[in-house]
DNA sequence: CTGAATCCTCTGGGATACTG
DNA sequence: CAGTATCCCAGAGGATTCAG
């Protein structure tokens, strides 16, 4: 019995075959645990101040609540996150980044650097290939 | 959708209006861009040296040609990668980084230095994790 | 060699309903 | 409040085929 589920719907995939070999690239492996759609936004709320459940989850606006447990379970697996229960008469959960999740939203934020100081340079460049696709040059 | 991080942006102070919103969230447009599968592979293997279509594809080894077309065509269009062909009896396309992809590699690399860093640590909490999950205590 | 087009599968992820 | 379990769909991406 496992306590995530079955290994015909996983709520999580913590499935070990996911593993690539050892010589491979780091950054691949990386962009694969949080490069999904919400890891980087989870972890970059919880940054300023632990939270709980739902009020992640009003920051977070627009994830659903399953992907919002989904992504936390991934955030604590890897270690990243952690989940504290406070069994009070309305149960509360408190998630807090880890100092390993704070090391990664450093170079997270190197990446947020480059995209706000290059956006607009990127859509510029999308929008003249755009047209010179249309017109031929 | 909706900003999650309201007025405040705690993490990258040097940039203003730095709100996760799928329309004025840079990091989320960026890695909607570029956080796909292959696109930070192509930008890595082709930061040394341009290289023509297959010797790019069996340097991305793992690639299939479909992606390698679909991703270096994204890449142009965002002004990342040039495309250059000669016409040649045997066909042959360079495709190089342009200036501005040179640049976006540089963030990628903190991402990737963070990766190489962290992977066992990473390896290590998951397994961890895996295991405390596997024993139910 | 370079690439476009088609098909098809697999999975991420949203909506929803149900527990404790 | 904090999850968990189903259903289901859109889209990413692999394999294959055709074309310049």
């Amino acid at each position: 019995m496992k306590p995530i589920g079955e290994a015909a719907t996983p709520l999580l995939k913590t499935n070990p075959g996911f593993v690539f070999d050892g010589g491979s690239c780091p950054v691949r492996e990386v962009l694969t645990r949080i490069g999904d759609k919400w890891s980087l936004y989870v972890i970059f709320t919880l940054q300023p101040k632990p939270m709980r459940f739902n009020e992640l989850k009003r920051q977070v606006e627009g994830i659903s609540q399953r992907m919002l447990t989904v992504t936390l379970r991934s955030l604590e697996r890897d270690g990243l996150v952690s989940r504290t229960v406070f069994d009070t008469t309305p149960p509360s959960v408190e998630y807090r980044l880890t100092t390993f999740g704070q090391s990664l939203a450093q170079p997270i934020s190197a990446l947020g650097n480059w995209a706000a100081e290059n956006r607009s340079r990127l859509r510029d460049a999308q929008a003249r290939f755009d047209r010179d696709q249309g017109q031929g040059s």
